[in-house]
DNA sequence: TATGAATGAGCTTTCATTCAT
DNA sequence: GATGAATGAAAGCTCATTCAT
């Protein structure tokens, strides 16, 4: 078989996996079986448990980055808070669609190596700078209170972050990525309290 | 020594450590360096490694969880805005108190066992009720904005926690519950959008 | 308490303790619970769980030992094949009185330690040499067949070991060491096959 | 290595240990140095320590049953007595060509696990039960004495234990099985003592 | 004499990884 | 490329025994 193909099919084997049963619960002897193959071939592929589970996090993180637009601030470019918006909408539907990589990246992928940690952390830090822009841009352009950037980047990531977990937990019945977008920006918008 | 101090310092041993190098990385050996006793002490007082952590763990979520009061609405009871945030400001200080639990709570605990998964699930659930209940209530008394309260409760709850990363990341300089608590607030209240 | 009256607690909390787990799956916690001491008692008059284990076979073996009588051939002395009779039925006797330590001597004592296997060997082999001397002196009488002597006193040993395995098994009715005994004797009398 | 091969090559191995040792005394490492292999490789083929033994234990008890021979009483069957002395003969010649395992089934099989004992007391009785049957035919035919045919097949299997003791004990010297079983079955057919 | 907390050697077992076929 | 038997480091844990009080 091909190697990139059976690489791929690897992959999918272990996002099965590690999406069932966690990263140290999951056996290598657990993908071999889902993958339908045997120990060697596994490890002609991946040097490791670990690397496997880093191309499966990668992956989705960068696709997750990929997404994330930069806001522009051109004079024919869409409004700012648009833009922002945009970008809240996009990572929940990737986020909904792919709710077992969610789980991993949200629920399994810390402590399990320093490397993995940084990653991620990496990551995170990515996102909250991407996001600090887009803040940073909107005052600018008036459609951001005035108030701590990094602070509130933390809170439109953690908010986006455990909103996932309502998807997480409700096992039968999808939620809509729509309805659940409205929900989360009308309150990222004019903020749970009323003003004082 | 007294058995409850043992335990005690067997527990201490076993924050720092697990702080220190995660749940996974920590051997028991580790636990018995940092606490100075031996192998047979240390399952004369625990039954496993696991068991340590369910300690740690649990005492600090209960901790946490004993510190949310549930909003009063008697006539004499402070508004229930400064009731909300008492909460807020109240969790926040024992979590930067506490920062190595903190971590270990936030990094280390999904994954390691099904049982302590469910046990961080209820306690994310009982402190997502609480936080609703208070909005609730809000919305009767005309300080919380209509809105999804669910949603909302998971804004509060994503937000405080996401926020945590910022004093966790911060290694050296530490950083002022109060400040943070602030800025924290201030988000909640006004949203971070301007509203359209 | 007296040193002496306290060993024999032990001893007899011991005989319950081997008695119903066996020696290797009996825990020294065990004997404690049952003779309602601490551990450090238990090392203040015994030095290991082996000893008590070995006092426990040790006096049972020396007590069945001391119930064997030599057979006398002085002109007033019982008929020698009373006498060998009269063995016989005081250790089934014995035994049957005592089928805890029975089923110890006979299911729970090999393979513990070279020591006790060396002294349970002996004892057999006292009592193999003292049946010889029966036989041998049986035979000078005439109320012996001609035969290997030692293997016909490993027939009788075999066969009083054996048949407390019918005891041992019985686990409600109580079998009677009389009717057992004279089965047994019967059978030892006149073989089992009819002789050709 | 073949996999069958492979356990056949371990057993073997741990025959040799537990002959050697005794099975408390074995280590599961003394078996793989006595194998040549490796730690994993034991624990690829074998559950436990108490596997092998048991796969040693069960295998010797079967090759044994497989020998009991049930009489047959057909017209042209040779004597049930020929029989009865030929299950005997044949036992015999098993446990002396085999007097490791004879003496890890007499003296090292009990007390390790219950479960063990449990199998051992079936085989017992199994082999109890096909003497009782060849004694009851026996005594049809007028080839058994009229006797209490419990307490005889107890003689019988007990009288077959015990003369095995005769050949462990016989370090370098060999016993011969024809002699020993000649001896044997002269004592069960004519008994010991004189009939009164 | 009595206590029970402390000890630590040594056990069984797991599982990611290697390597000869 | 594919296989799967073999590896062995390293883990968690038990329990007979010791010792300070």
């Amino acid at each position: 078989m091909n190697s990139a193909l059976r690489r791929k099919q690897i992959v999918y084997a272990a996002r099965q996996v590690f999406s069932r049963k966690g990263y140290h619960a999951a056996t290598v002897e657990d993908i071999l079986t889902e993958a339908g193959i045997a120990r060697g071939t596994f490890y002609l592929h991946f040097k490791s448990k670990r690397e496997v589970f880093g191309v499966l996090l990668g992956s989705f993180t960068s696709a997750l980055e990929m997404n994330i637009k930069r806001v522009s601030t051109t004079p024919d470019a869409p409004p700012v808070l648009d833009q922002m918006m945009g970008n809240v909408e996009r990572l929940l539907t990737i986020l909904i669609n792919n709710l077992d990589l969610t789980r991993i990246m949200l629920h399994e992928s810390r402590g399990i190596d320093p490397d993995f940690d940084r990653k991620l952390g990496e990551f995170y830090d990515n996102v909250l700078a991407l996001i600090q822009l887009s803040l940073k841009h909107g005052q600018e352009m008036g459609v951001v209170r005035p108030c701590d950037i990094e602070v509130a980047s933390h809170v439109v990531l953690g908010s986006v972050r455990q909103v996932m977990e309502i998807v997480i937990g409700a096992k039968k019945r999808p939620v809509s990525a729509d309805q659940l977008g409205r929900a989360l920006l009308d309150l990222l918008a004019g903020g749970v309290f009323v003003r004082a």
